[in-house]
DNA sequence: AAAAGGATCACCT
DNA sequence: GGTGATCCTTTTT
């Protein structure tokens, strides 16, 4: 079952915790894909000095303040996509970013679009997913609601247990935040992009 | 350990 | 309207 708009439209920490063990589906014309989602961070508002957010309303980082169920795709390093997904209700700018998945649809593709690369060097990584999917700018606000791109409950539960929390990943710049455990993963998982 | 690479933003003039 | 530091990373040495 296709996420509704009121599965986002929460605290971003919960979010991002449920979000494990839910399936990111997208079909573009004549492809599909599926993987399912075993690492997420949390970025949680325009406190969080780690988000893009905390500097206020920019046009880059305006589809984080909008409604809740929309993609925010941005372009970093001068080579990479990452793709995250827009919570809390209006004006309240929280975010997922999506860090590794476990391929399960579409697998022949992903290996075409990363070069020939296959297994775990698939999707373990934020830009890793988006080069392995063939996402990128066109994606940003696209509306998770859609028909294009969106995350489907397939009614497996991830119990507390299995999910860790760590600090998050490529953020030193954001002071007394880069130390909070807003980075959740799924233990065992093979697919995450780092212990 | 370091290169790869370009958009974005903060800060100037 | 121009400049420079920075960046939610990956790959290769």
């Amino acid at each position: 079952m296709k996420l509704k708009r009121s599965f986002y439209e929460r605290g971003t920490k919960e979010v991002a915790r449920q979000l494990l063990g839910k399936y990111l589906v997208f079909e573009p014309p004549h492809k599909h894909f599926a993987g399912k989602i075993v690492e997420v961070e949390a970025y949680l508002s325009q406190k969080d000095l780690a988000s893009h957010a905390s500097k206020n309303r920019t046009k880059r980082n305006e589809v984080m303040f909008g409604p809740a169920g929309h993609a925010y795709v941005y372009f970093t390093y001068g080579l990479f996509w990452l793709f995250n997904v827009v919570t809390e209700k209006e004006e309240v700018a929280g975010a997922v970013l999506l860090r590794a998945l476990e391929p399960v649809e579409g697998i022949e593709e992903m290996v075409r679009n990363r070069g020939g690369r296959n297994g775990h060097f698939l999707t373990s990584g934020p830009a890793k997913i988006t080069e392995a999917f063939g996402i990128d700018g066109k994606i940003n606000r696209v509306d998770l609601c859609g028909d294009l791109i969106w995350i489907e409950d397939w009614g497996e539960v991830v119990k507390p247990s299995k999910i860790v929390a760590a600090k998050r990943i490529g953020v030193d710049y954001a002071g007394g935040w880069k130390d909070k455990k807003l980075r959740f993963y799924i233990k065992g998982s093979e697919f995450i992009s780092k212990p």
